[in-house]
DNA sequence: TCGATATTTGACGTTTACGTCAACGGAAGA
DNA sequence: TCTTCCGTTGACGTAAACGTCAAATATCGA
């Protein structure tokens, strides 16, 4: 069974050895020891990469760890099947109502972005992709009155 | 034009109005004054739309101001469109990015779901739904080895 | 065996986004 | 006029999620 130090999946998922510790301090993840070192195996690296898309998603460590406890208990017996299903759901309550905003924030800056090429006169090629640098800014809506 | 009060914002929003001094401390907002009291246009009103939910899909302040400024800026003149455009293109990258990471998030919560569906029994009649208390949870996949 | 490299455990610093007083000012009703 | 509300400006506190040393091993190839 392959296993995995500390800066081998630090560099695999882009992150710092500091910020894997920390999630084991935070008790997200629970490597085996050989003697001093942590040695990661592959159940702690999947975690990671839940961990990581939690993240991005927009959750936060404490309600990771949450998830991933409530699956190591249910991996078990059925404990309190019922109240987990309505954590469940919950969560993919609150993640609908994200994918929504997001939706509603693309809208608004692809009609930002049009706006904008109708200014420039619609000449150019127009593609721009792939994060050349990675800058920042956006762009809404921002006409007047009501929000949502 | 009717205008709003700091609190009635606040209320409108569901936030403080220490977040909304926040928001203009560091210029996202820029409301006008009566002596001491700031007076807000629909305009604030509805760029504080916009920075909530820029919160929401996962945008810090600072982008969210750099988004606006954007839009300040090229409602005068055509300055730098194609940069603009290039800005543009990078959070709509971003978005779907992301956009991606929650439906995929959003499938794996549901088949964690379904498989406790199972266990309970498939007996009951499942739904749940409406935020009853808002406690927290979730879960994933984390089978074995491989992410994304 | 030695020196370079990797890891580990503290411990303190940092950034973001406000929360939480404290002290003061203006307006409006009793 | 007095009290009672907002509202305002500091100033300091806080939680989350690591970053950044420092000092002490540990490990591994030449």
């Amino acid at each position: 069974m392959r296993t995995f130090t500390i800066s081998e999946l630090a560099e695999e998922f882009g992150i710092t050895p500091r910020a894997i510790r920390f999630y084991e301090d935070e008790e997200l993840i629970k490597p085996t020891r050989q003697g001093q070192s942590r040695i990661y195996a592959a159940r702690d690296r999947a975690r990671l990469a839940l961990i990581l898309r939690g993240k991005r998603v927009g959750f936060s460590l404490i309600e990771i760890k949450e998830m991933l406890d409530l699956y190591d208990i249910n991996d078990g017996q059925a404990t309190q099947l019922s109240y987990s299903i309505k954590k469940f759901d919950e969560r993919i309550n609150a993640l609908e109502r994200q994918r929504a905003d997001i939706e509603q924030a693309l809208s608004e800056l692809r009609a930002g972005r049009a706006r904008l090429e109708l200014m420039l006169g619609g000449k150019r090629s127009s593609r721009s992709n792939g994060d050349g640098d990675h800058g920042r800014l956006i762009g809404f809506g921002l006409n007047s009155g009501a929000h949502d």
